[in-house]
DNA sequence: GGATGTGAAGTCGTTCACAGCT
DNA sequence: AGCTGTGAACGACTTCACATCC
């Protein structure tokens, strides 16, 4: 919208274009403050500018991909990170020479794949916040330990797999296949 | 639980390694049907094949990739998929030429890239219940109106876009940038 | 007039607590 | 004795409906 020059939006606009009730839209963007003004709406310039801050968006978030398989040199080559100000700033893998020929082949080598010892030193060095796990399921919790080990407290697990962290870390899941499963059972009882 | 000889499991069990509450896990079962026998417990066997039976999971689902770029082949490639009984019996992209090069020297080949010009033949041909779009943003409703039109009735979307289908149609999003702006909330508001 | 902000009502899923089987 | 199945209490989010303010 601020792309397309409109000024006011209101919740009701908000609420036809993500497919929910109005007032769902007014009471959680008053959960964080009054953004709004009575009569007129949400000024757009101001709605995105208080909703980036309210999600942390409005500061570059450094990450590292470790398990550079298909899936991680994907994400690498994921350009619309840097739109939302992520960043990756890191490459791990357990055998860094036998992916280098995929990734820079893709990358013209803009990230080096590092092997997995030199997480902990990599992360202080490069600020690391966010660590993307894409190894095999079976890898997964020795990742999250490294991490953990190294103070990255949110991670981001793309394997078929649970992952037990301590208190004040953050561990979000992307199970895509969980998905696929709830779209198998939706289609099976139509 | 069945591949270590696990017979018999209670819904603490199972409660405590999907981390939620036991009345939970006994009430999302029991809204199925009643599998367990009290005093017991459900058996491992029988409520896995329960479980299979009502997620639709007991059959071959068929599915077609549209938009074979880094992310789409790395779903051709994607092994684990076969353990829950999915099965990718195609390929499409607007350049196949183009792709071909670097998917069957991932895969050797085992799935043709065409045309998506030939979605509608080609999901007739090899019956195709569910598509997996992995095509830029922009062209994911045209694809979209591309697949309602061959009946493929489930849709798995993995661009950051919103998808509208007729009713009797389903769309599922995989928008991971969405999970990672939620783990960047989150660790902003520690 | 018109759209936000917000108590109150409504709805849905979760958790408790125990009756009912084995 | 032990664990499921389940009514009842609880809690959290959603929606309604309108007072409030521009």
């Amino acid at each position: 919208m601020e792309e397309e020059g409109e000024k006011v939006v209101s919740s009701a606009q908000l609420a036809n274009e993500c497919i929910v009730n109005a007032a769902t839209v007014r009471k959680d963007l008053n959960y964080f403050g009054e953004f709004g003004t009575r009569g007129e709406g949400y000024d757009v310039k101001d709605l995105l500018y208080e909703i980036k801050r309210v999600l942390g968006l409005n500061k570059e978030w450094r990450i590292a991909v470790i398990g550079i398989g298909n899936l991680g040199s994907s994400l690498l080559a994921y350009k619309d990170f840097l739109k939302q100000n992520y960043r990756i700033v890191a490459a791990f893998d357990i055998d860094p020479p036998k992916v280098i020929g995929r990734v820079s082949e893709k990358l013209g080598k803009p990230v080096e794949v590092l092997h997995i010892s030199r997480i902990k030193e990599v992360v202080k060095e490069r600020k690391i916040q966010i660590g993307l796990i894409t190894t095999p399921a079976s890898e997964v919790q020795a990742v999250a330990n490294l991490l953990v080990e190294a103070k990255v407290r949110g991670i981001l697990n793309f394997a078929p797999a649970q992952i037990t962290v301590p208190k004040g870390y953050v561990v979000k899941d992307v199970f895509f296949t969980t998905i696929l499963d709830n779209l198998a059972y939706l289609l099976s009882n139509i």
